[in-house]
DNA sequence: TCGGACCGCGGGAGCGCTCTCGGCATTCCG
DNA sequence: CGGAATGCCGAGAGCGCTCCCGCGGTCCGA
C-alpha cells in the first residue's frame, strides 16, 4: 500500500492491478483465487501489483456474484445475566473465532435476549446474510433450527436437542459426567445424596439430572436454574425437607456456589457432614471455600467441532446430519 | 414469505418486488429505504409486494453501491485465558451487542490472540470490510488505533490510551476508583497499606497504581499481571518483606482473591489482621472467604457509551475525537 | 392562460467481482 | 506435416442494489 497513483482516491480494483500488470481481469481473479490455470511469469506480475497497489479484494462484489459471504453467525440464547457470569461461552467463542480466523471466514456474533431481538434474527438469518450458523444455548424446543434449515442454511448446535431434531449437534457427556460425580460420591460412603437441578427446559438440565436418576433412583432433588441464588434457596429446602443427607450433586458451579453458602450458614462442615460437587469445572470453582469439585467438559473442543462440523457442510453440501458426544471428567478439589 | 411464483429458487429481488407492485425498482428501493418521496399509494403497494414474496435485501448488492458494509468489528486483544476468566468482556460484548442490533448493524468479533491473527486482523480492517472498529484491552503502546485512523476507518478504544493519542475512547475511572478504595482503607484506620499492581504496560494497570499513590505516596507495592497466580505470588513477597502490613489493594478481582488464599495460609484473619480490597467487582468477589469489597465500574454503560461515540463518528463525519470517564464506586463486602 | 416550481416516479448506469466461453499459441500424436 | 488436444488468457455478461437524471402531472402565482 504505497503507490495510489490511480485516479479514485479510494480502494485499488481488480481492474486497476490487471491494467497495471499489463493482463486481463480474469488472470487477476484466478491469481487471487489460487487457480492452477495461470503461468508462473503472469503470477509473478500480478502478484507485484497487488503487492504495489495494496489491492485487497471487494468482499461485498465477490458476495454478490459467488452468493457467498464468508460469515458465520454464532447465535447465543441467553438473557445478559448469564452470558456476563458463565465462562463457558467466552470459551466456546474463543475456540470457535480461532478455527474461523483461520479459515477467513468472519464470526458474526448475535445475542438474542429481548424477544424483539429474537425477531430481527430471525430475519436476518438467512443466506444473503450468512452462509451458516452456530446455535448456543438453545431453550426448550426452539423452532429455529428447523427453520434455518428449511431455508436452507446450515446450522450446527452445541448441546443436545431435548426432543430429537435433524440438525447436527455438538455436546459434552452431561448425563456420564453426572453419573460419574454421583458414583464417587456413593463410593466414598456416602448414604443419602441430593441433586440441585437445571432447569428442565434445557438439555443439560435434563441430562444431568438423568445421570444422578442413573445412580440413585430415588433420592431428593430441589429445582434450579443453573443461577447461583436459584442454588441457595434449593439447598435451604434440602436441608429442611432431608435433614440427614450427606452429600449434593448440583448441576452448575454456581448453584454448588449457593449451596456452599447455605450449607455454612446451617454449620454443616463442608465435605465432612456433606460433600458437594458441580458442574462445569468454570473458575469460580477454583474460588469457592473449601473449592470445588466439579465436573470437567472439553468446552474448547467441543466449539471446535461444532466449527468442523459447519464447514464440512458448507464444503461438501452433504446434507449429513451428525452428533457428536464429548467425554466429560471429574475434577477433584476439597468439597467431596 | 409464502409466494415464491418466481423463477429463481433463491430468494426474490428488489426487481421482483417491483414487477409485482406494478412500480419502478426506485420506487421499491425508497420504499425500503424509508424515503419520503414515496406516495402513500405506491407505498402500501410495495408494502404488499414486499410482504406477499417475503424479500429481504441482498447486503451485498447494497454494500457494493453505498460502500458501506453495516458492519462493526469488536477487536478484543486478548489471550484466550484472560478473555474466559474476565466478566468483563462477556459485558462488554454484550451491551455493545444490543445496541448495534438496535441499529441493525451487525457485529464482527475478532480475538486477536496469536500475532499471527493479529497479522491476519489488521489486513482485514479496511473500509471494504467494516464500517468501524471498537478496540478493547490494547496492550501497551499498539500503534493499530493510529493506523486505522490513517486508513479511514472510524475507531473508538475501551480504556485510555497509556501515551495520548487522537483516538476516542471511553473509560472508567480507575485511578479514582483506586483513590477511593485507598482512602477508605486509610479511613478505617490501616496504618501500613501495600498495594498489588497490574501490569504496566497497560492502561488500567498504570491508572490504579497512580490512585493507590495518590494517597499512601510510599507504600509497598509488588507487580502482578492481574492474573490470581500472580497475586498469590505478590502477596508472599509483600508478607516475606513487609510482615507489618495491615491492608491490601489489589488491582484486580483474581489477584486479590490470590492473596486471600496466601494470606489465611499465612494464618492472617481477614478482614481482622489484613484488610483486602479489590477491583472490578467481578462474579468472583461474590465468591471469596469472606467476600471481597471492590471497586466496581459500570462496564455496561461504557460498552454502549462506546458504540455510541462510534456511531456518532460514522453519521456525522465529524472527525471529533472524545473522551468519556465513567465513574467508579466502592462496593462494600466482608473482606474491607 | 401560461410558465415554472415541485412532487412522484421509472429506468439507465454502474458499483467490483466471478464465471464462462471462445480464441490464440503451443504441443503432441498419428 | 496436418489436425486435435491442451494451456493460458481476455473480455462480455451479469450478480442486486442505489443513485441520479429527466419526464409527466399538479398546483400556484402572475
Amino acid at each position: 500500500m504505497r503507490d495510489h497513483s490511480n485516479r479514485s482516491a479510494g480502494r485499488p480494483t481488480l481492474e486497476e492491478v490487471a491494467a497495471r500488470a499489463g493482463v486481463g481481469r480474469g488472470t487477476v481473479s484466478r491469481v487471487v483465487n489460487g487457480s492452477a490455470q495461470v503461468s508462473p511469469k503472469a503470477r509473478k506480475l500480478v502478484q507485484d501489483a497487488i503487492e504495489d497497489l495494496g489491492y485487497v479484494p471487494n468482499r461485498a462484489a465477490r458476495a454478490l456474484v459467488t452468493q457467498r459471504t464468508d460469515s458465520i453467525a454464532l447465535v447465543v440464547f441467553e438473557s445478559g445475566e448469564r452470558f456476563f457470569a458463565e465462562p463457558f461461552f467466552g470459551r466456546i467463542v474463543q475456540s470457535v473465532s480461532s478455527v474461523l480466523v483461520a479459515r477467513n471466514l468472519q464470526m458474526v456474533l448475535m445475542i438474542a435476549q429481548a424477544p424483539e431481538e429474537r425477531r430481527q434474527l430471525e430475519g436476518y438469518l438467512t443466506r444473503q446474510h450468512v452462509d451458516g450458523a452456530l446455535l448456543l444455548s438453545l431453550h426448550g424446543d426452539d423452532p429455529l433450527p428447523a427453520l434455518l434449515e428449511e431455508r436452507g442454511v446450515p446450522t450446527v448446535r452445541v448441546g443436545r436437542p431435548v426432543h430429537p431434531e435433524p440438525v447436527s449437534f455438538v455436546d459434552a457427556d452431561n448425563r456420564g459426567g453426572a453419573r460419574a460425580a454421583v458414583s464417587y460420591l456413593r463410593e466414598q460412603g456416602r448414604r443419602c445424596i441430593a441433586t440441585i437441578t437445571g432447569p428442565m427446559d434445557m438439555a443439560p438440565g435434563v441430562a444431568r439430572y438423568q445421570g444422578y436418576r442413573d445412580v440413585v433412583g430415588d433420592g431428593p432433588a430441589a429445582a434450579g436454574d443453573f443461577g447461583e441464588i436459584s442454588g441457595a434457596m434449593a439447598m435451604e429446602w434440602l436441608l429442611t425437607n432431608y435433614p440427614q443427607l450427606d452429600a449434593v450433586f448440583a448441576a452448575s458451579d454456581m448453584m454448588a456456589a449457593g449451596a456452599l453458602r447455605v450449607l455454612r450458614r446451617a454449620g454443616r462442615r463442608v465435605p465432612e457432614d456433606v460433600a458437594v460437587i458441580g458442574f462445569d469445572d468454570s473458575v469460580i470453582a477454583r474460588h469457592t471455600d473449601p473449592p470445588l469439585t466439579s465436573v470437567y467438559q472439553p468446552v474448547e473442543q467441543m466449539g471446535q467441532e461444532t466449527v468442523r462440523l459447519l464447514l464440512a457442510k458448507l464444503d461438501g453440501e452433504e446434507p449429513v446430519e451428525r452428533e457428536t458426544v464429548m467425554p466429560t471428567r471429574l475434577i477433584l478439589r476439597g468439597s467431596a
